[in-house]
DNA sequence: TTCATAATTGACCGACCGGTCAGTCGGGAA
DNA sequence: TTCCCGACTGACCGGTCGGTCAATTATGAA
């Protein structure tokens, strides 16, 4: 009888996927190089090549995965059969807070989803419009316009949150949680709910303050933000 | 007496500028080629080297003269002195039509800032930066929130107008002038109020039927969405 | 113990890419 | 006419990168 893979290999595998998650967001999908992932994952470039028969294929399998992830969390607010609008208002809520626990695999289904070979592409849009019909589902049923008028509301709500990784990082004055639940004010009373919302969080502390605290704390300083 | 540079030298920069754009947006600036530039500009790919003195400083002339333009339209609203709420309307009105003719080099500037050298990448983000605090300035003006609030809400804004290239396409049944009013719609009274002005909008053709009218009229197929 | 096979490596290859360089061509100033 | 210099080119180079391959070691099944 053949030996099976180890019990190491599924492991691995993820070290691998982890790894290139967090290179390709930092680098771009082109600039990181297998090398480059080899070292980060303390092996040998050519390994890489026993778990994965090409770069692109680590690409697809981390994007495929992330994806999946989202739409078992459409499905998991589905079964609750709320109202729309509560249902909209919870969806939104799990995806930014899996966005802050998957942040560099969202970085990279966000950014290079064009270098996929096109099998492997169609499949990944395949799955990207199905979430988005999910979203524009529950548009659609709250308050009852045409679906071909529903994609406009659904892209502006993707907007908001989709890319968030520009400006908001983990551990910042402004939690993800904050932010659903500001997001949540728009989405029922534009700027102005978003607003209402926000003063129900603990007052921030501005930003002069906060620096000399976190020198204080000898915290590590914040690398400069993007935008 | 020295010869200056010839009459068509803007113009041929200015021919590299739009060619680089398109391929850039297409292909991203790590997997687009100088040589894949220079055929498209119909010369050769050391005539490149003569207008440019590497590949880094067209993707820096592109995004520099780009964010200039940016700064200039925050101006132009800035010297009307209108209410704060209308300023902030009219800006993002702005902006989007500006979206429409400037796609690529929009898209060039969002996704490839990271290849810049660190210095020119300093220069972008600070014109960045700038036109971020415009836009903050006047959503503080409008909804009386302390400034450190205020950037949830203005980075909520750009979500939803500054990814348009990911869905809205130019020649599409939604203008680009229709999704700003939506927009602005929105900013002021959520999705309830975004719904509320498309009710203005001519009534959209359910897609079959759009699809078969083009057919008839023998348009060029489009080309399948992204996301 | 034996042995097939998984795990792992370093050396190597061909393609390609950014950039250089020597040199040609042509128009305008003197 | 002369000749300087900008416009423009093709050949070429050094280096990198994705991917291959032969070889070695570790390990679990028989």
């Amino acid at each position: 009888m053949p030996r099976g893979p180890s019990s190491a290999y599924s492991l691995q595998r993820d070290t691998i996927l982890n790894v290139s998650a967090d290179t390709f967001a930092e680098a771009g999908y082109c600039s990181a190089t297998m090398a480059a992932l080899a070292e980060r994952c303390g092996v040998s470039k050519s390994l890489l090549y026993h778990y994965y028969p090409a770069k692109d294929a680590i690409l697809f399998d981390l994007m495929h995965e992330y994806m999946q992830r989202l739409q078992a969390l459409v499905g998991e607010v589905a079964v609750q059969a709320l109202p729309a609008q509560q249902a909209l208002a919870e969806v939104v809520r799990r995806f930014v807070r899996e966005y802050e626990t998957s942040r560099t695999r969202h970085i990279v289904l966000l950014n290079d989803v064009k270098f996929l070979p096109p099998t492997e592409r169609a499949i990944v849009i395949k799955q990207e419009r199905e979430v988005v019909q999910a979203f524009a589902d529950l548009i659609v049923a709250t308050y009852r316009i045409d679906p071909a008028r529903a994609k406009v509301l659904t892209m502006s709500v993707f907007g908001m949150i989709n890319w968030t990784f520009t400006w908001l990082k983990p551990g910042g004055a402004l939690t993800y949680a904050q932010f659903a639940e500001t997001v949540v004010g728009m989405l029922e009373g534009g700027l102005g709910g978003g607003a209402e919302r926000m003063k129900n969080f603990a007052p921030f502390v501005p930003t002069s303050a906060k620096a000399a605290k976190a020198a204080q704390l000898k915290s590590h300083p914040k690398e400069s933000q993007h935008v």
